[in-house]
RNA sequence: CGGGGUGUGGCGCAGCGGUUAGCGCGCAUGGUUUGGGACCAUGAGGUCGGAGGUUCAAAUCCUCUCACCCCGACCA
């Protein structure tokens, strides 16, 4: 490719409203383009690098077993009626309306679609396993899209579904999954971590995620540096600790004047216990209903656990009104008397005796408040948000946290939807089972940001070379000189003749504005062509990465760049 | 949806009641240059996000509205 025929102009300075690294980089670089919030073109760069990320992705699948097809993005809003899954996705599905008034949504992943067809095509446990794929565009309507690809409300997905008869058989699909998700990462020079992960609005009971370790990521990945575990936070489990009263001996109830003392912090420190020793409450309206919430006061509420743990989609703290309505004072509150609330308790409740909790009036607390002998709930479980420092439930270490970039999301679905979605099939003895199902899906776009966001420096991107662009920047100097001129023509196409991707800077421009564009556009490798390396009848080649220089000779070039580009590659994916 | 911020040529910004709205980059033409974003000359390009209001006079003040960004509730 001609550089003076690209269509796409590098910027000097980056468009204000972007902040992440990935998204000014491949703004400058001429890459993308915004057209609204979370909605993106990709202009001819960026396009190569996508349809390379994809076709990473397509062979790592293929060579799975997985089969690619294409399902439709417009979908019959029945069919997520019948999954029951347009209310955990709630407001973030697209809906139309068609001109005979059917409603359609555009598909923000595809596991309707998908088993209504596997409930037409398979019949026999004879047609599984089966791994199906597709790499298509998905629509979400995101109550905030940010970070330029990194959250965007229509983007390009790859997403496998996984048939099988059992529960073994879906754990062998899911191997082979992950492992082809490792494959993918290390060719794209991606490392990227394996955790624990919530399974949301998709469904299902395990998850993992890939993520991928930043600054600026979206997610909290909770994680143990002396074992192995490692988990998102909104699902990271860990050893709370257990606070022995003196007697362990239930002392009787007793309230106690607290004036003025309507924060965890403010009672703790005028009673003179550690927050561990009193009872926190919180409340939630979750699916329009008012809950109680019920934690120990040195820790806090993982909202994601509570929504799991109420099997509710729609949950927010409930407004000051909300609470006085339920007839409960704000500051003062414990479970003690309440009634006609549903009160949701987390098990550190059991971890310690003769708490400190409100009196239900003003200026009051109760002391010795012991479950379950001074109160009741309607559930229990944990629903406490794990931080840095708290104590991993496997091996007790102390457990640290990063920031991360989810590039990849796993799940076994089970027969969640295959049941309602009645796709069965009929074992060797005639009899109908749901077909067990796991979904693994993976962004492209947003891998490609997160390819940034790791693979960078102060001048620009730099592409691993398994998705750059182009493979060879070829950039002569002072094309006025009537040598260089026709010199780099001759390197240019004897280059593309060997089958190599070489973007050709047949620009008028100075040295720097070449050179610094070159970095920016984060081509793998540079050729430099100017009257000082045609005195020995060769051209300067410099990787993107690192300072270093060489001449090589003029003569079988091609062949020699060929060579480096291969060991380069070969080098790749090993690490 | 709650909180914060920004809208002025393609990009970055200045102007914050008073003439024909400026500057840098980029763009066009010509010339001199050029191993890390050169210089000179000439030139094109703006209904100051939109609507309404206040005023002799509005980019500038007021009201409403829209868009975008950032922080929280959601996810590949």
């Amino acid at each position: 490719m001609r550089y003076s025929k690209l269509f796409g102009k590098t910027l000097r300075q980056a468009p204000a409203e972007a902040e992440s690294i990935s998204h000014r980089l491949l703004l400058r670089a001429g890459m993308i383009a915004q057209i609204a919030a979370g909605i993106y073109s990709y202009l001819p760069l960026g396009w190569r690098v996508l349809k390379n990320i994809e076709q990473v992705i397509r062979e790592e699948m293929n060579k799975a077993g997985g089969q690619e097809l294409m399902l439709p993005v417009l979908q019959p809003f029945e069919l997520w009626q019948q999954s029951g899954r347009c209310l955990s996705f709630g407001q973030s599905l697209f809906t139309l309306t068609d001109r005979k008034e059917h409603k359609l949504a555009l598909g923000p992943t595809h596991e309707e679609v998908i088993t209504e067809l596997a409930h037409h095509c398979v019949q026999s446990y004879r047609d599984l396993p089966l791994l199906l794929y597709q790499i298509q565009t998905k629509f979400r309507d995101e109550p905030r899209p940010r970070g330029g690809l990194l959250r965007v409300r229509e983007f390009i997905m790859k997403d496998l579904y996984s048939f099988d008869v059992d529960e073994a058989g879906l754990d062998e699909s899911y191997e082979k999954m992950s492992q082809a998700y490792k494959n993918i990462y290390a060719r794209l020079g991606l490392p990227a971590l394996l955790i624990e992960a919530d399974s949301g609005a998709i469904g299902g009971k395990e998850s993992h995620e890939f993520m991928v370790i930043t600054e600026n990521g979206e997610d909290e990945i909770i994680y143990c540096s002396n074992c192995s575990y490692a988990a998102n936070a909104e699902k990271a489990q860990f050893a709370k600790t257990v606070i022995l009263s003196e007697a362990k001996n239930l002392l009787p109830l007793e309230e106690i004047d607290t004036p003025g003392t309507k924060t965890i912090e403010g009672v703790a420190g005028f009673v003179g216990v550690s927050t561990n020793q009193t009872l926190k409450a919180v409340f939630y309206s979750a699916d329009g209903e008012f809950v109680f919430v019920i934690i120990r006061g040195d820790l806090e509420v993982n909202e994601t656990k509570l929504r799991n743990t109420l099997k509710c989609s729609e949950l927010r703290l409930a407004t000051e009104g909300e609470v006085s309505e339920a007839g409960i004072v704000d500051g003062f509150a414990s479970p003690i008397g309440i009634k006609d609330v549903k009160i949701v308790a987390d098990d550190s409740i059991t971890l310690g005796a003769n708490f400190i909790a409100g009196a239900n009036k003003p200026g009051y607390h109760f002391k010795n408040v012991n479950y379950p002998r001074d109160f009741q709930v309607d559930l229990m479980g944990d629903i406490a948000l794990a931080h840095s420092g708290d104590n991993c439930l496997k091996c007790g270490s102390r457990l640290s946290s990063v920031r991360g970039i989810e590039v990849g999301h796993i799940f076994k679905l089970g027969t969640f939807i295959s049941k309602k979605m009645e796709a069965s099939f009929l074992d060797p003895n005639g009899a109908s089972w749901p077909i067990v199902m796991g979904s693994y899906g993976i962004g492209l776009g947003r891998l490609l940001a997160a390819i940034v966001e790791q693979s960078h420096d102060d001048k620009g991107i730099i592409w691993p070379l398994s998705i750059a662009p182009y493979q060879v920047y070829l950039c002569p100097l002072y094309l006025d000189n009537p040598e260089i001129a026709p010199l780099a023509e001759d390197v240019y196409h004897k280059l593309e003749k060997e089958g190599i991707k070489v973007l050709f800077d047949d620009r008028d421009e100075s040295p720097g504005i070449k050179f610094n564009d070159a970095d920016l556009l984060g081509i793998p490798l540079r050729l430099t062509l100017s009257p000082r390396t045609i005195q020995s009848q060769s051209i300067e080649v410099k990787w993107r990465v690192g300072r270093e220089t060489q001449l090589v000779p003029l003569e079988n070039l091609a062949a020699e760049v060929n060579r480096l580009l291969r060991e380069k590659l070969a080098q790749r994916s090993v690490s």
